[in-house]
DNA sequence: GATGAATGAGCGTTCATTCAT
DNA sequence: CATGAATGAACGCTCATTCAT
């Protein structure tokens, strides 16, 4: 597949209704033919710009991860030290779903449901937003604000878990609380999880 | 199903080449047929135990997280304070999963990929353990150890969530590295996540 | 198989229980284990008196249509000529059907729902029937009461035709107009289509 | 589905196709993937063109017997009473389907096989069919050929009945025997059944 | 590039029958 | 005689992918 293709009209257009379908009826039920339908293209379409069904998820969870990471490495960039980057990162993790709710039902529940091999190329993406983290937490540790001796990878898995455990209650719930609200609460209990006793 | 198929010799062994198939193969590829086989039973014999496929994946899950769930209980109720039991729960869920390597995959990878419909039924049983764990912040707060202002429900997903995705990233790494000796340091920073600052 | 097994109690315990389940759950839905079932015996019990399911359903046809020929045999004996032999055989036939609706069910729509190879071994039982009615005509033919150039077999198949497609129409409306009450009516065009024009 | 379907060239040759598979192998035998061979496409073409196995079978019964009426109305419009009516409706049905042994063969004893459900179904394609019959009937008894006092629906039970009858016992002798030469004798038999005494 | 008709592999479940007790 | 747990063959249907137009 040429590279451009990526940047064609119709790309975008079969991405944004794979969310949409996943999302309205589920993993199981988004079938080829749906998505197409949605799309406003014939099935045949659909493989002129994707490899097959489990290139159209990657590339779904390619870009809107690409998106998410950049938005939260771009206002991070901003911040004077790690325990801001902290705070932004939580603030901004959570609020980027809790705008984009179908997204978030994508990404939490429906695309967990793939297959063994599918999950690890979704990993593959999450290694981007899992580098920022532990950047953030090293250079807390850098400056002084962390404890030297943490663990980056557990604080990191810490880090994710927790905010990915959030997302997930407030998706099953199906949104019934505000998921923005709990982001200064979160922010502390981390922040505290991993800075110097004072 | 009259209950006491539940006691019986063959409910266990059918649940148990459930486990070792799936583990396996992948949740995908885990036929009724070869589950039989595994079990060294024929197809039709699952169906006097089990309703339908779906059935034999609950009931695994519920026995199997039902054990899980009752060995910490039991072991919580000798510590002397919340503390303690923080300390115990994340070492025993850690613990209890590196001892049943097969299990672990299951439950963190293969079985999140059933349907929604599943997947709930699968919380109504995780929600025992979320009581222990939401127990266990409500103590250590009314015993002053942990902060009064502390969301016991955001709490439990840090907990949770932390604990979840140390074990993911351990069973996609295949185990390469040794579980248990994360439980002290995981605690520390739980802990400091939830103690008053002294 | 012994002869004597058809005269044991659970012999016609099983045929009993036959009638009842086809007549309730339908052809498709009467399992062997829901007869053992009705028939308060185990399902391995019903294998001691019949060779195969077929066989139940065989042994149930040939017992309730060998009395339901016998009965009408018995009384067309006590006629005095084919005239009032007709008369009878279509009111008995009628009123057999029409108070044993279960077994009406079962002749008229579910058996007939039964494989190939099936039916024709009911066909054999119903050879006793076909040769009541064929001696009917042929004493009618030979009393001078009815046409001497009419075919006899073709005259047998319009009788029992009709005879036949009159109950259907009755089960199939579930009973809801008398059956019975038709026979005097039908006897008439039957006869008319027989008889000599006088 | 698309109304289109039914007058595409695949749609005719499945149901062809059907016809030819359960008249050899017996409706219980006749497997989708089976028919499909016969129809010479892909089993997933089946689905294309029908619902399910079932709506093949109606749509099977819709078609070929709606040809069968339409035939027979069609004949029926040019004659100028209803006692002709009735010796061209006995003879066509005869003829018609000692033309399509195949057809004979399924609609007489393997369609019937089928469950309840879709006999009910089957029957009202049946309808059309006992309108013409009755219609002839009625109209016999306006011109004053016919018994005025004759029920209308029990004489037309009489000749479905009837012709019913001699058909399927000819499919059971395998068409060992001319079916149209009974077509005189038979239509003497319910005209004289059904109209005045001369 | 775009179409959509056609393909065909793959699997959960039922139930008549057996046989050790 | 009676039991009932165990057996295992058999099949309708879905849907990702292809390719002639």
């Amino acid at each position: 597949m040429a590279v451009d293709k990526r940047n064609s009209e119709k790309y975008h257009l079969i991405i944004d209704a794979a969310v949409t379908v996943i999302a309205k009826h589920g993993y199981h039920h988004a079938q080829v033919s749906k998505i197409a339908k949605e799309a406003g293209v014939a099935d045949g379409t659909i493989y002129l710009y994707f490899k097959n069904k489990e290139d159209i998820l990657i590339s779904l969870f390619r870009l809107k991860m690409g998106t998410f990471i950049t938005t939260i490495e771009k206002r991070l960039e901003t911040c004077f030290d790690a325990k801001e980057k902290l705070r932004f990162l939580v603030e901004m993790h959570l609020s980027q779903l809790a705008e984009q709710p179908d997204l978030a039902v994508v990404t939490q529940l429906e695309l967990r449901q793939s297959a063994r091999e599918l999950r690890l190329k979704i990993n593959d993406v999450l290694k981007g937003y899992v580098q920022v983290m532990e950047n953030v937490i090293d250079e807390g540790k850098a400056e002084g604000i962390f404890q030297e001796q943490l663990d980056t990878k557990l604080a990191r898995q810490m880090l994710f878990g927790t905010l990915d455990e959030i997302v997930t209650n407030w998706v099953m719930k199906e949104g019934k609380f505000d998921l923005e609200s709990l982001s200064q609460e979160t922010y502390h209990m981390l922040l505290t999880g991993f800075q110097k006793s004072s």
